[in-house]
DNA sequence: TTGTTAGTTTACTTTTTTCTGAACTAAAAA
DNA sequence: TTTTTAGTTCAGAAAAAAGTAAACTAACAA
């Protein structure tokens, strides 16, 4: 791989770190996105990330059980072939909105539990957490308008 | 503290923790959202959590640096007196708008450097962008619709 | 001027996470 | 049957993150 593309992967997999990813799980996901190759064997990762087959093989396990990436097979050959799952994009999205969801739950909490010495403070948790079934709510009419968008 | 409270203050701490919070700046975080009390002083911050001066200075530092929380003094007393800054979850929104903004440029540039060997997955990487865009597109036209939701 | 308060900084210790080589397994090939 | 391939699992090493006590500082109080 050239000097660009691992640059690009190296960025895209500190970027992946700060929003919680494992180094060895936030590397290839970028590897997936940025090869030249469409689809990668395990032995291709390990060589363009230099690092060990037990990194890779439980760094693929949970990018597997996480549905960030796939792989195919071809007859008669063992090897499995690895891509990054980006196409699936929606689903990802679909996750966001469950973790949002557990969000205003705790903030819904939080309001039994709180007294009312300052109401301001209860309001605006209230406030985010309409907002937030808002979005909710809305998420589903925002897919058409975007389709709709999309087409013209 | 009440023991709901206490553990309230915990569920939403390692809540804090899976989306990349440090365990102590996850808990005071937690801690000026559940308390009954309006506002803390750092020495009811650390009595309450049972940890240490220097791991409370540290995340309130941090706290403070992100926006998260702030404080005030009253005359005469040179304490400080922290609370959340929950009222101003607009603008964390507007912060996470940024992240997508960012996470949307990463894929501009992994478009650049791929090749057309598999159109599917480029067409979906700027599908992908897309949809980021209209979102933050829409964001100004969706509080705008929430808040007229919220007067009737 | 000395003491007290409200933290901050420093220099470590402890804990957790990450990574590795080596042994192991299961399937297919020779 | 033996060997090779494509990993997986394990036990420990290395690195990073988190936490601590104790020394320090800056402001105000006595």
């Amino acid at each position: 791989m050239d000097q660009k593309r691992r640059e690009l992967v190296e960025k895209i997999g500190v970027f992946n770190e700060k929003i919680g990813a494992q180094p060895v799980v936030a590397r290839i996901n970028a590897l997936l996105l940025v090869s030249e190759k469409t689809r990668m064997t395990f032995n291709d990762i390990q060589e363009e990330l230099g690092v060990s087959k037990s990194s890779v093989s439980n760094a693929i396990k949970l990018l597997l059980t996480t549905g960030q990436i796939d792989y195919i097979t071809f007859p008669g050959e063992r090897k499995r072939y690895f891509y990054s799952n980006i196409k699936q994009w929606p689903r990802m999205i679909d996750r966001l909105v469950d973790y949002a969801m557990l969000y205003r739950n705790l903030f819904a909490e939080v309001l039994e539990l709180r007294n009312d010495h300052d109401p301001d403070f209860n309001d605006s948790i209230k406030d985010l957490m309409d907002f937030i079934d808002y979005l909710i709510n809305n998420l589903p009419v925002m897919k058409e308008e975007f389709k709709k968008a999309k087409q013209t």
